[in-house]
DNA sequence: TAATAGTCATAACGCTTGTTGTGTGAATGG
DNA sequence: CCATTCACACAACAAGCGTTATGACTATTA
């Protein structure tokens, strides 16, 4: 042996960083491996040497982008519907640290929607997210801070509002700055905490069918 | 002259249409002009003859996509509330054409988040998409169908649910069919309805700052 | 110290890409 | 009816891509 063998996986992490510097500033598009390899100071023959082919160099940066983001430390909420809160402001590109992840996993989506396993893989990861969300928003109901209602159901609206924002805020960030996505996030949880009025009659269910030519649009 | 110049137009928007088809298969790292070709029954001749450069190509494509899905025949949905949510129905992929659409444009993010003139026009369209949503739920507040609150701030958070919904969809069509997208849509739509009770007490502004060790995450 | 195995630069390979040039047939205008 | 112009196919181009082969250098092991 020439090394000890823990170099070599800090090699590929260091790698796998770099991979993540160009997605972030050229996207998947940009993303080759000179440019990786300019990236990092050295010669495509370093990449080749610790990843067989370019799909295993995406493949491991992007494993390590999740497995970092999941284990990363948390923005610390309390119990309850605080924590909820937390849990979505964690998700949101309110530094330059999270803007960058989210900006790599948007541009993912391009090559996992064209590819099926790709995109069980993210919906497999989101599915995750949500099922932390739910268990949160258990909490908060069982301490009366939310209305009855599916956990799991009110974890994949609340998450859909926060990857929707996120996109938002990566393409139009003179739009959404920090402040501004904390507003909505608290405009979000408060709409959630007030108790559903039966009243509220502009949902009628009669309309579901007739309501238009569906495949038409 | 040899043809009139009407057909000159209709052949750049059958050009533009076999652009979509490959884009909502392959995306964009897919995306080649031999493929484009082919999806036509032509070769590369055909289209450098009507589009300069795959950069005009891909513009047109984008922006005839824009003009066909603002203009397209809306669902009708009836005044207020009700109008609100037919508008976020008409974004989310409930059809095969609005799953094509959708797919386009998760995909284009990548492209845009490279380029900060492509994210400026985005950023544009979404605000448009924005300000029509802004005018329905004005025009719901006036019924009383929704509580007061600057309709903008709103929309903002309208449009970033539709918008998370969209990707979750399309990348777990199993975990988000048709109707769990519109069961997603009433539960929001019906949490905005309920009047905001001062009662909710979860979101403290004091533990703004301290939270969390923001820039470290 | 000699043999070995890991590390990486260098250079070249074949392939695909966007682009360009040339040529042909059909339609139009004078 | 001839000249022109449009609408393409076809073929070739240089550039850039991922991948592979080779060799030099270094650190470890026996």
């Amino acid at each position: 042996m020439a090394r000890t063998k823990g170099d070599h996986e800090a090699r590929r992490r260091e790698v796998s960083e770099a991979v993540w510097r160009v997605l972030a500033a050229q996207g998947f598009g940009g993303l080759t491996l000179r440019a990786v390899a300019t990236e990092l100071g050295a010669t495509t023959g370093l990449l080749t040497h610790y990843f067989p082919a370019k799909r295993d160099l995406v493949r491991h940066a992007l494993d390590l982008l999740d497995a970092r983001t999941t284990s990363r430390p948390r923005r610390a909420g309390g119990p309850g519907l605080a924590a909820v809160r937390a849990a979505l402001l964690d998700i949101l590109p309110l530094t330059p640290e999270a803007t960058a992840s989210n900006r790599i996993w948007v541009s993912s989506w391009d090559t996992a929607l064209a590819d099926p396993g790709l995109s069980e893989d993210h919906a497999a990861r989101y599915a995750r997210g949500r099922a932390r969300l739910a268990a949160l928003i258990a909490t908060a109901q069982e301490r009366g801070e939310l209305p009855a209602g599916d956990p799991g159901r009110l974890a994949a609206g609340a998450q859909s509002f926060a990857l929707g924002l996120v996109v938002q805020a990566l393409l139009g960030p003179a739009d959404f700055p920090p402040e501004r996505q904390r507003e909505l996030v608290d405009d979000y949880l408060a709409a959630l905490a007030t108790p559903a009025a039966p009243e509220a009659s502009a949902t009628p269910e009669a309309s579901e069918a007739p309501e238009a030519p569906a495949a038409g649009s």
